[in-house]
DNA sequence: GCCAAAATAAATGTATACATTTTCAGATGA
DNA sequence: TCATCTGAAAATGTATACATTTATTTTGGC
């Protein structure tokens, strides 16, 4: 495993309070590595943006900012439905099948925080691939990913859980039927919610 | 100026033909420095799309993909004009000068392809930035420098270049009228129009 | 002659050492 | 007292050398 991902499992777990600056030397020693794996990972950590430049020396975790969640969402309204749309004409039993056995491991108690995040990215991303539209899901993907590092620190409450649930299901009910004008509608509602949700948990 | 900095403007002037593979070694030889700052440059340049895998060794500089152009002018089709509206109470009369200022400088020929895209980018950053939206922005701005990848290699015609300088006008207008709807109408057009005359162009 | 497997070559990943840049504490002067 | 300059310490950038992984060629067997 190399040392970019051990890093970003822990940023991603909340090891590293926000606004801490982190210094090349300091991660090669801690690590036990040299400097110039650190200089890849917090290379590749920066354009996913779970690290910021910190003036001219060191990088910075990020601390939270409501509205960068904010443009994140509006974002996701915009481009998920999308990506949903040209996908519809592609979703065969065999996706949808998928689709509905990450929904079914998602009811399964219990399971953790970070699981329940990376589960839910995995049911919308398997409608997502069938468009085969590698550079609109790119940056989609990219949108998620940013909007973990929000996630992985609030534990969902359950209220807000299932009724997330409830969405996914009728969001897959919908386009087992064909409807795309539904599937759209409901896929949007379902990330502004979401959307609202985390900005309210973060203010 | 940065190993980086010339890679990529090497890149953008199209002196690495499409599908080229590039080694570490034989870069740090061209460039005349070591294989460290070429590595830097090499994951910064795939990050921004200039370069992709090939592979487990080496990367390749990325052949044309109308596809891909086609998914970029979607989204920006959908998250350009929202930065656009997002920006238009926060639009005094010292950015729409400066919009203006840049408007006048396209006009003013001579003037070489390379710069009519930094321009154009300019008159549409400089709007956008009022808005102070930093994410958003960054995305948007991320989208523009893909497209210019493409635009690089061909040289608009005159008669699309007159039309899209038109479009400005009118979308300063509109914009300078507070007239919302109108003026995302016009970028939305705009947008669609150039992605349109580039799709056509690759095929 | 063709395929598989070992040996060789080449490319990338990493460590150490050194160069350059940036930071910051303390001295100096108005 | 405050601003500014200066020099040492610290941080980042880069080169060289070595280790590991990946690609290619060669060789042996069928």
């Amino acid at each position: 495993m190399s040392l970019y991902n051990k890093l970003k499992t822990d940023l991603q777990a909340g090891r590293f309070a926000p606004g801490t600056i982190l210094k090349q030397k300091a991660l090669a020693e801690q690590y036990q590595v040299s400097r110039i794996p650190v200089r890849d990972a917090i290379l590749k950590l920066k354009n996913e943006g779970w690290l910021t430049d910190h003036g001219k020396c060191g990088v910075a975790v990020p601390e939270f900012d409501a509205l960068e969640v904010e443009d994140i969402y509006l974002m996701r309204m915009r481009l998920e439905p999308l990506l949903q749309e040209l996908a519809l004409p592609r979703l065969n039993s065999e996706v949808l099948g998928r689709a509905e056995d990450i929904l079914a491991q998602m009811e399964r108690s219990p399971i953790s925080a970070a699981d329940i995040g990376e589960l839910n990215w995995q049911f919308h991303a398997c409608l997502y691939q069938a468009a085969q539209r590698p550079t609109l899901y790119a940056v989609v993907k990219h949108l998620h990913r940013q909007c973990q590092r929000y996630i992985g620190y609030q534990s969902l409450s359950l209220n807000y859980q299932s009724r997330s649930q409830a969405e996914h299901h009728a969001l897959l009910d919908a386009l087992r039927a064909r409807d795309g004008k539904l599937a759209e509608r409901l896929l949007r509602e379902h990330i502004s919610e979401a959307g609202q949700a985390l900005v309210k948990f973060l203010r």
